[in-house]
DNA sequence: TATTGTTATACTCTATAACTATA
DNA sequence: TATAGTTATAGAGTATAACAATA
């Protein structure tokens, strides 16, 4: 042991097992709309990742995955229609991975449709809405240490 | 469009992008702990589930899986020494799935290691903290579709 | 008959290693 | 030489279908 903690370590107990129920929550909706998709869970995890061309190598490192697994989710989901494989100008070696205008839709309605069914969120007031909101922008805008 | 909704939609979108973006920034520190304890994701889950003794029926069912899947994830588990299959004796049919000692260890550690990683988490003011707990409580008091 | 769990099969996700094309 | 992506292979997660044991 070092130094003790700033803040008291019980307070920090509850916040985590507070925000893994929530997750837990969140995995009820998120596989019902998913499976009605005919979705895999990695693959909705690739379509949002891609909110502009990117190289697959940026995604196999967002993804936590391998280089060689994102040619196959890559053949998958262009075989479906809902990316495809563009070349980038400045280096034939890459390929940008973009999202169709069909995977746009599909992208946009499975968010648009995940959250308003998480149940809870709508018995919250506006200002305890507003009060979270707050609070999860703050803890987001402290950078990760994978970010400059 | 039928009735207007109870609450502004845009607030509602941005409260569930930050969701989002929440569970996107828990899943880098989420795998790096569970690459380093050689345990995959559902495996995580599933000593997750096991707060008791569980029918393995329970357990695909809070997975979202097929019952067979869960007697594999379970042969593994217990290879390795962390779950053991247990009789239920008021129904011959049934198998239990437990933790054993070595098995809470590991759960235990790997939850109490992955929340203070969260980025972020460990900026908010005490206050804040407060505040945050409230909400997700709050949310999560409302029950699920699926309870009873 | 219905339910619990298992086995068999096929597809997807994942890592490792060897390869091609490009830089 | 190093990097981006692919292919081959193997282990793990997933669904479907058929099955044994029990209720």
């Amino acid at each position: 042991m070092t130094e003790p903690p700033a803040h008291d370590a019980p307070a920090e107990a509850e916040l985590g097992a507070l925000l893994f129920a929530l997750v837990e929550r969140m995995r009820a909706t998120f596989f019902a709309r998913l499976s009605a998709e005919q979705l895999t869970p990695p693959q909705f995890v690739m379509l949002g990742l891609l909110d502009e061309p990117r190289p697959m190598s940026a995604l196999c490192h967002d993804l936590y995955c391998d280089a060689s697994n994102v040619t196959g989710m890559a053949d998958r989901l262009s075989e479906r229609g809902l990316l495809e494989r563009r070349l980038d100008p400045k280096d034939r070696r890459v390929r940008l991975l973009a999202l169709t205008p069909k995977g746009r839709r599909v992208r946009a309605r499975l968010e648009r449709e995940m959250v308003p069914d998480l149940p809870g969120l709508a018995a919250l007031g506006d200002d305890d809405r507003r009060q979270l909101s707050r609070l999860l922008a703050a803890v987001l805008r402290e950078p990760t240490a994978s970010e400059p």
